[in-house]
DNA sequence: TTTAGCAATCAAAACAAACGAGTGCCAACA
DNA sequence: TGTTGGCACTCGTTTGTTTTGATTGCTAAA
């Protein structure tokens, strides 16, 4: 493929521009009248043929005007569109959602969630990553006699949320012993630890081996996964490129988290990333997926990012992406 | 307000019957057809004419057939509707939720709000009281330096999401004591004595005045709002009776927990009940709530409910939502 | 290479006629 | 007195036709 012309840019530029604010098909006319009124609407015309040769644009019928395909878009995302700065108000908007304490960093990417989609008006996905988890400590907490809560500490999150049961008779001493065991085992290990820790079960855990075999347990299952979190789903109802059906499939897909982490996680470590139209995420046909990284000590540990409708404001979408990953940035550290 | 006559129930529950599955209406042809061949349409003509004269149905135009309003829905949810009988295979989908251990009783609604929605195919709710709600023990966990995390044992509920400070220098041994002393401040007390254990704080607690403070506020923020579990928003959307204005305002509203402890809370001890239309829940216009209650030790403590538009099929929610409160009943004991 | 002009195309809007679903009313009947 | 068949009337829906207008591609001239 070869490169476009300078003009043939900027009508490309000018179409998708105009078409992701009307949703409709763009005229000759329309891009002379409102973008290049120094051109006749002739010379547009034979551009906007050309461009259609080259497959960046269509058109639904013959006297209808032109509609910009994924490769438009994506090529518009990449290098044409403009960011548009974030408002004064905005801005203040994301800080105010970070600068109080946050003991969780669960607690930190569901806020940024929520404010992306409030900011965009678009459903937003944060992502947080698993790789170079390091255990921290391991606590059993004695809830009733028969029952504890088991929390795993690790360099960033807090597992709190699973609940073992304990062989009759322990007793708190037992437990005591049980908790120095666990420290001693899993303090300062990661997940590819696991096996071998697993390996060098000695004589001393005997009595605890059922307790130690459930904590296992919840570690693979609760640290193996990566944590998602998805706001504002409901917003893909605002925009009409997609019907109720396929709305609801949206909805639907988002909120069971299916194939979300393969869209978000697939662009590894690439500063800013854009899907359009992926197909092989059944429920998000017509959709687009833009993401962005944020780290910690400069490795990406997850990405934030925005699920719309493929005709969307993407230089909006840049910098509230940029902003609050770099915010992220910053209360991570 | 007269009684009905006999027939005059068929027929406006022949109506209700139809337009429940049809959603379009229903003319005296049809009454005849399919649930009272015997009389003449003519007769059935005169009779919905006065069941509209009594308010229970109405005409779009001259030419149409009748639709029930929403009184007439609620006489059919109280009085005139057949409860559908659940199939085994779903009595047995239910069953299965519950059949292994679950400790937590948040786990349990979680499930039980799942299963509703997903055999109603409507969207569910399902609310937890917290009245009699008694502490069993407040633990402090150190997890790092000087973050711990508290955990709150009830007699219904593990509260294990709430982070403090803890004051420099605090070290192992002022934890235990933390813990001996507030163990001994709250364990048995419920939530109208809060006021009287801060009224009584002592010499001793000087020291842990501010971890005090902060374990004070945790409980009183989470144990006050009762907890709310919402499954299959979108579900809505395969029902034509809203469009997506407010099919969208309907996702947004349950998500964000407006107004639904008010639909559902409202209806205290009430075993089944039915509110249909209730305009003062913005949000939920055209919708219809309907909720059962479930018991420990013979007193209610929550409810689970379903929302879905008015034109609902009321006798298979009613078998459902029955199954699962009974399911409850027993799981809770 | 650009542009003005113009015929061709075709979706959408506007209009018109026909249809038919359903009603209310009435006179006859059990 | 309640029930029924018959019938005229209403009015939304469907179907078909025409008009309109947006927009294009092509051509010939600048």
């Amino acid at each position: 493929m070869t490169e476009l012309s300078k003009r043939k840019r900027e009508i490309l530029k000018a179409v998708i521009d105009d078409f992701i604010v009307t949703a409709s098909p763009v005229s000759s006319q329309d891009v002379k009248d409102k973008y290049l009124p120094d051109v006749s609407s002739a010379t547009i015309r034979s551009e906007l043929a050309a461009l259609e040769e080259l497959g960046y644009l269509s058109q639904p019928h013959v006297s209808a005007g032109r509609v910009p395909s994924n490769i438009a878009y994506k090529l518009y995302a990449s290098e044409l569109m403009n960011s548009k700065p974030l408002t004064k108000n905005d801005m203040h908007l994301i800080k105010e959602q970070f600068d109080h304490r946050l003991f969780d960093i669960e607690e930190v990417i569901k806020k940024a969630a929520k404010i992306i989609s409030e900011i965009t008006n678009y459903t937003s996905v944060v992502l947080l990553k698993d790789d170079d988890i390091v255990i921290r400590s391991v606590k059993l907490v004695e809830l009733l006699e028969d029952t504890a809560l088991v929390i795993v500490v690790t360099n960033k999150q807090v597992l709190k949320d699973s609940f073992i049961a304990l062989p009759k008779g322990l007793g708190s001493v037992g437990i005591d012993a049980a908790n120095e065991l666990l420290n001693a085992m899993f303090t300062g290990k990661n997940l590819n630890d696991l096996g071998d820790i697993e390996a060098a079960i000695g004589e001393e855990t005997e009595n605890f081996r059922a307790v130690f075999d459930s904590v296992m347990e919840i570690i693979r299952m609760n640290l193996k996964s990566e944590s998602i979190v998805t706001e504002g789903e409901y917003r893909i109802l605002d925009y009409p490129d997609n019907d109720r059906d396929s709305a609801k499939k949206f909805i639907k897909t988002i909120q069971k988290r299916e194939s979300l982490n393969y869209l978000i996680e697939d662009s590894n470590d690439i500063e800013f990333s854009v899907k359009i139209g992926k197909e092989e995420a059944s429920g998000l046909e017509n959709c687009a997926v833009v993401s962005a990284k944020y780290t910690l000590n400069g490795k990406e540990i997850g990405r934030a990012g925005v699920i719309g409708p493929v005709r969307m404001d993407y230089g909006k979408v840049y910098s509230v992406l940029n902003y609050v990953c770099k915010m992220l940035d910053k209360v991570l550290k």
